[in-house]
DNA sequence: CTGAGGATAAACACGA
DNA sequence: GTCGTGTTTATCCTCA
């Protein structure tokens, strides 16, 4: 799936002059000690990214170069962490994503070689609280990747746009009440998360072999990349399918931790938090094409336990339309029966996945209590009333020409 | 050629 | 009424 990383690089992607590119690395430097930032790799890419002009785009040894930096930068620490990128304690995450993106961003002063739903997706992981407005994502997206400010407005609707139409971000009211207001917070829905380091470390690399098994010399300098940031995140296809069928044998309603709270980090390593298909008929996550393209031959392991989840019809309940966009998923049907649920309800992984595991009553109670658990955190009543909240839930039809 | 993913544009609704 | 936000639809482009 090359848009990803292609992203229509051609179009616009002359414009920003090398003094917006300078400001653009000045935020980026926002991000690093500023000794760190005089030698830091931003300037090489920088400077060699100025002079290679926009081909560069659709070459990403600068992904390659500044993340082997950032891992080496990060110390032995990051690398032994379990799961750096969401290591919210230690941030390391937000650091490989603030230095990917920075890098990105000024290394281009043409588009990033990152979809919206990675940009936003990324902008979210940045933010202490692991949600974001809308208008904090835009300043995000200006502020590393400057190519944005001087870019029509319209990218602003398709942030709004993805955010709205992909599955893997979730909406999470500021006040009760306010269901429609201006300014809900974002922030990525677990679920799809590693889904959306799938689709980080797939961008450009069809080949998942090359990845999960790292060649000795490099067959390219991003599926190394992809190694790296993926020996980071902890998260491998194996590991995946492991998580799955951990998943399915193990995971308890309980340990599902509020995919918006922020003291409540998924753990990718962590079995529950990996909900990952990589079978491509049932990924209905992130770029499932695009992971069948890559990564369908490696593991079809997966499918019959997912089918089973997917049957289950575990989704995040929010009924949110497909359409164009990355989530396919042969439950779409599914979420039409479900409506959007207002955020913070409980997603999810749910009871209903393991309905055919558990006996239902002790799937009730279950249920009950994550959702219970997660509506307390939320602030919001524990009522749980799942049909009428689904009801509730469901926006006043809106009359549509 | 086809299908899928992604980008973009536009229209519309809603609330502040 | 305006603006920002959120949703939805349509269309186009690129890639495998």
């Amino acid at each position: 799936m090359g848009p990803i990383i292609g992203m229509s690089p051609d179009k616009k992607a002359e414009s920003p002059g090398v003094v917006e590119d300078r400001a653009g690395l000045r935020g980026v430097c926002g991000t690093l000690p500023e000794d760190e930032c005089a030698a830091s790799p931003l300037a090489t890419s920088l400077d060699r990214s100025s002079s290679s002009g926009d081909e560069e785009l659709t070459n990403l040894n600068w992904l390659h170069e500044n993340l082997l930096q950032n891992f080496t930068l990060g110390g032995p620490e990051a690398q032994s962490s379990p799961s750096p990128l969401f290591d919210i304690e230690g941030n390391h995450g937000a650091s490989v994503i603030s230095s990917t993106a920075a890098h990105a961003g000024d290394s281009v002063k043409s588009k990033p070689p990152f979809s919206f739903s990675l940009l936003i997706y990324m902008a979210i992981e940045q933010s202490p609280s692991k949600s974001l407005p809308v208008k904090d994502i835009y300043g995000w997206i200006l502020e590393h990747f400057p190519y944005f400010s001087s870019a029509p407005t319209g990218w602003k609707n398709s942030v709004r746009h993805n955010l709205s139409l992909n599955k893997c971000f979730r909406k999470v009211e500021r006040g009760l009440g306010k269901v429609n207001g201006k300014g809900s917070l974002w922030c990525v829905d677990p679920e799809y998360r590693p889904n959306l380091i799938q689709a980080l470390k797939k961008q450009h690399f069809p080949s998942t072999h090359s990845f999960c098994t790292p060649p000795a010399s490099p067959p390219s300098a991003f599926s190394t990349a992809r190694h790296l940031f993926l020996q980071g995140c902890s998260l491998k296809e194996s590991d995946i399918d492991a998580a799955t069928a951990m998943m399915l044998l193990n995971s308890a309603p309980g340990h599902h931790s509020d995919p918006c709270d922020p003291d409540s980090p998924i753990d990718l390593s962590r079995p529950d938090s990996v909900l990952v298909s990589s079978d491509p008929k049932q990924d209905h996550n992130y770029s499932s094409s695009s992971f069948q393209r890559c990564s369908s031959r490696s593991s079809s392991s997966s499918s019959s336990s997912l089918s089973s989840l997917d049957e289950a019809g575990c989704d995040s309940g929010q009924g949110r339309r497909t359409g164009s966009e990355g989530f396919h998923s042969d439950e779409d049907s599914e979420e039409e029966r479900n409506p959007r649920l207002p955020s913070l309800t409980v997603k999810c992984p749910l009871p209903v996945k393991r309905a055919r595991h558990e006996s239902k009553p002790e799937l009730d109670e279950e249920l009950k209590e994550a959702a219970g658990s997660l509506l307390h955190l939320a602030g919001i009543r524990s009522g749980l009333d799942l049909s009428k909240r689904t009801a509730k839930s469901k926006k006043p039809e809106k009359q549509r020409k």
